[in-house]
RNA sequence: GUGGGUAUAGUUCAGUUGGCAGAGCGCCAGAUUGUGGCUCUGGAUGUCGUGGGUUCAAGUCCCACUACUCACCCCA
């Protein structure tokens, strides 16, 4: 027996509607933004993800999935949807189009992590990216996008965090003062949080522990640390979202595991799934764009987990588009009848109609057993007698209701009824 | 990488002080004429996670391993 690979998941042919319906609503809200999709490869050379995410990061430094391939060349699974589309803008060319460019993909992201509630090694996400504007309209578009999406699916509960990290320039007047804050505290502090103190302290406000949470309550904000022009960036942006009518929280907190961010961060963060919360990530990058290579570029994005906005919908009960089912199914009166019946749900695929028949030499009975578990709309008995007459009888399943018409008006009588 | 919980049929789960491996659901077939759902009858499906140990005897007790799961870390 070979199992599924540790924290991946199949999606079964009952369930796939799901997964379709989701796909569709955010299509269309994309699509209602003038965002158009990219799509880029599952795999990259490792340095761009080095040089994108960040060489201190977890996800680079211990989550990749990465190999030599047969010519020698490191190659990592994407962690994550935003770096491949960096390189695809540089690469294509897509700073010479009309700016901003705004792009959307979904995507399976590859992360070698302990899975959890929430948490798998694959997992697929929902992403845009808004390319060549600074404004703090973009940022506020983007989180608008993410609102727009959730209250379309029936959502109203994931509440929106933001903050701002401020630019590099305003990170060091802050990692500053956070160190003289913590001060000789440190000591008593978890054990990650002491490595955090140099390497990145900022992640040190992202502590769950509760000792860790006590110290750190009256810490320095990055906030109150942000240049002038991050400061009206950050200040702008929240009397956009509020004359947008999109209700947010600062959390001084949220802090992002990326090393890209640069100023405006935010998550949206849902309390109907369990310790891993936030359905929704993002924030804005500028100094993504060179890091890769390219020519500098303002840049503002999300990726939501496409698995745990399912998991919301489906534990608040709330609707996930319809199953599947097929329109007509022809039960042969007997084995005899199976070749005919064969024939004539070919016949109804090519007039446009869905039609299944027997493979398995089912007697009558058994096949409407099956029809009905199925959940055909129609089954036709296809027998002597229908082919004598020339007419069958299209029962309706949900009331047993027959309607009697010639082979050749089968097609057209159904896309009358459904 | 760290910690807790769990592991018996396709699935959800019972299984007593250690004594012949079970149920519900699902699946298949049937209940006289060519018609589903309800009901009834019958049937198939097991390396009791794996490997050791204790014992006359282990699904049950002990040890190790593996897998799953939840939580930490981190992230969506």
């Amino acid at each position: 027996m070979i199992n599924i690979p540790k924290g991946t998941k199949d999606v079964l042919p009952e369930d796939a509607y799901k997964w379709h319906y989701l796909e569709k609503v955010i299509r269309k809200t994309a699509e209602d933004f003038g965002i158009r999709e990219i799509r880029t490869p599952t795999f990259e050379h490792t340095e761009l993800f080095l040089r994108g995410v960040g060489d201190t990061t977890d996800i680079v430094n211990k989550e990749m999935y990465t190999f030599l391939d047969k010519g020698e060349r490191s190659i990592t699974l994407k962690p994550e949807g935003t770096a491949g589309v960096a390189r695809a803008y540089i690469e294509n060319g897509l700073q010479e189009l009309p700016q901003p460019l705004k792009m959307y993909y979904l995507t399976p992201v590859f992360r070698y992590e302990r899975p959890q509630a929430g948490r798998l090694r694959e997992h697929h996400q929902f992403g845009i990216e808004i390319y060549g504007s600074p404004s703090p309209y973009a940022d506020a578009e983007v989180m608008l996008v993410a609102k727009t999406l959730f209250a379309r699916l029936g959502l109203t509960e994931p509440v929106l965090n933001i903050n701002s990290i401020g630019c590099p320039e305003c990170r060091k007047s802050y990692n500053a003062a956070l160190r003289s804050y913590l001060g000789d505290n440190i000591s008593k502090m978890c054990p990650s949080c002491r490595e955090r103190f140099d390497k990145n302290p900022l992640r040190i406000l992202d502590c769950k522990e509760a000792g860790c949470k006590e110290i750190t309550a009256a810490a320095p904000k990055t906030i109150d640390y942000l240049c002038d022009d991050c400061k009206t960036h950050f200040e702008e942006l929240q009397s956009i979202l509020t004359s947008s009518g999109v209700a947010f929280v600062v959390n001084p907190n949220i802090v992002r595991g990326l090393d890209y961010y640069t100023g405006t961060v935010f998550e949206f963060i849902s309390s109907a799934i369990g310790a891993q919360g936030t359905v929704c990530g993002g924030g804005r990058y500028n100094n993504l764009v060179s890091d890769v290579g390219g020519k500098s570029a303002p840049a503002v994005g999300f990726g939501m987990g496409l698995e745990r906005l399912l998991m919301i919908l489906e534990n608040l009960n709330l609707y996930l588009g319809e199953p599947e089912v097929p329109i007509i199914y022809l039960a042969p009166a007997s084995r005899d009848d199976a070749g005919f019946a064969f024939v004539v749900a070919n016949r109804l695929r090519e007039a446009g109609v869905s039609a299944d028949t027997d493979l398995l030499g089912r007697s009558l009975k058994s096949g409407m057993k099956y029809a009905d578990k199925r959940g055909y709309k129609y089954v036709a008995v296809i027998g002597s007698e229908e082919r004598e007459s020339g007419m069958v009888k299209l029962k309706r399943m949900s009331d047993g209701a027959v309607t009697e018409c010639g082979f050749d008006k089968i097609a057209e009588v159904l896309k009358c009824q459904k």
